[in-house]
DNA sequence: AGAAGGACCAGTGGTCCGTA
DNA sequence: AGAAGGACCAGTGGTCCGTA
């Protein structure tokens, strides 16, 4: 895994370096009972996540180690709160950038948005692995159980509605890395901004699927670093919508509907 | 497949073949948008099920043909009403019948039982043929959306609550039918009823899973007409606990802690 | 008493839309 | 304007418990 040279893609800020700290609570998985416990606790140690909290109130010492759920815990939700309102920080977004080239200024870069994958395949692990231990039934997929192992093991920057935007670009990048850079320069020198990337990346997945008979299911599934997504409904869709297209002109022109293994 | 036979062992009044109308239903999958619409139509010609109101009111004409959703579905919720309460029919109790036995009076045997895990894999099947055409999510389980399938095909006498409840029971009889046979004959002949075989059906399976290394969901995933359906969770207790108890002691004896491939 | 199943509930997959 | 993510919602897995 070349995960951890990839830390250092992200930016300064908010997104600057979030990873890390879960890899000290990944262990063996050999633990026992109190795993999750641990994992929550043994996060603080090389923590370094920041909050940077822009509003008036709680501007405290929330730099280095605050990785206390109690601590930090209680206190963050003062939108409902009378008297100070703290505006919590977001990621920066992402723009385009090539095949190892770091974002600049506050953004981040497609590197380390497909190493949050990576990351949350770790953390699917991790309660994979404390699953079996407690003899609880197992996720294959990177469900809200996930989500939730995450955020508590400090991984604040990996949410669901970000995660589940990008899957087919990262399928792409899983499934075709050379079309996958080709593209990320191709709308680098472009200028495209990352949603006229995102859109582009649907047509080179569907064209796999095309190739593979059309059943995207199996081809995640296939992957083992894919399999652990959902297959996006959008691009499911795509490829059935395509799949309609293609069968019914290959029937004009006499081909049979399953004419993807050619000979 | 020896499925069909099977129908005639349903018995008399409420539960007597309820079976038959999903085979044309079922089709070739081969359909297209309405097969859902289709399927609920064509289920009321051979139909046979039986409502046997007992309550005072709607004692009308509802022995034969009765499958109108619209008709049948907007009366029945009687409950909350002021005037007429109805009874609505339940299916007749299990008994504990040996493999091949017709139950008698009004019971039902245990082949019916395991006919009725054949019937939801029907469903599931079809489920799964009109969501491929669809080209949408495709479910691997009996779900609820099967569940809700097969009463809209007709097949009330099918419910989550009970099927999930006898599911040990059925993988005993998936994985190894001569114990499954054996327990069934031992358990008639003693005149025990139908939850003290259900009890009894635990322990064979957890043996089961310990020769084969504890792994219930592999062995449930391996089985082709027990991997639809969702390990019980009482199941997946009982393994866990028994290979803690068995870890502990063959340490103790100095047997390894995965000493199920012995040699 | 033993058993069938309607109906409830906590937590899911999915993603909108108020936010920055 | 483009984009990140809190928070909502319909429908899920799971099974209790009022019913017969």
């Amino acid at each position: 895994d070349t995960t951890h040279a990839l830390d250092a893609l992200s930016q300064e800020g908010l997104s600057e370096e979030p990873v890390q700290q879960e890899k000290e609570a990944a262990g063996s998985g050999g633990g026992v009972g109190g795993v999750w416990e641990m994992m929550v606790a043994g996060g603080r140690k090389t923590q370094r996540r920041r909050k940077n909290y822009k509003g008036r109130s709680r501007m405290a010492s929330m730099d280095e180690d605050d990785d206390d759920d109690e601590t930090d815990g209680a206190e963050d939700d003062e939108n409902g709160g009378g008297g100070g309102v703290s505006e919590r920080q977001r990621e920066h977004p992402f723009i385009v950038t090539e095949p190892g080239e770091v974002a600049r200024g506050k953004k981040n870069g497609l590197d380390y948005l497909f190493h949050l994958y990576e990351q949350c395949r770790e953390f699917l692990i991790q309660v994979q692995n404390i699953a079996k231990e407690r003899g609880e039934k197992c996720p294959n997929k990177v469900t809200n159980q996930v989500f939730r192992f995450a955020k508590k093991a400090g991984a604040n920057y990996i949410n669901k509605p970000k995660m589940r935007h990008y899957v087919h670009c990262y399928a792409l990048h899983c499934l075709d890395e050379d079309v996958s850079n080709a593209l990320r320069r191709a709308f680098k020198e472009r200028g495209e901004n990352v949603g006229a990337w995102r859109q582009a990346c649907y047509k080179p997945v569907v064209a796999i699927a095309a190739r593979q008979g059309w059943d995207i299911d199996a081809i995640f599934n296939a992957h083992p670093r894919l399999s652990i997504w959902y297959v996006p409904t959008k691009l499911r869709q795509l490829c059935h919508a395509e799949r309609s297209i293609t069968a019914a002109s290959s029937s004009i022109t006499g081909g049979g509907p399953t004419d993807h293994l050619p000979f």
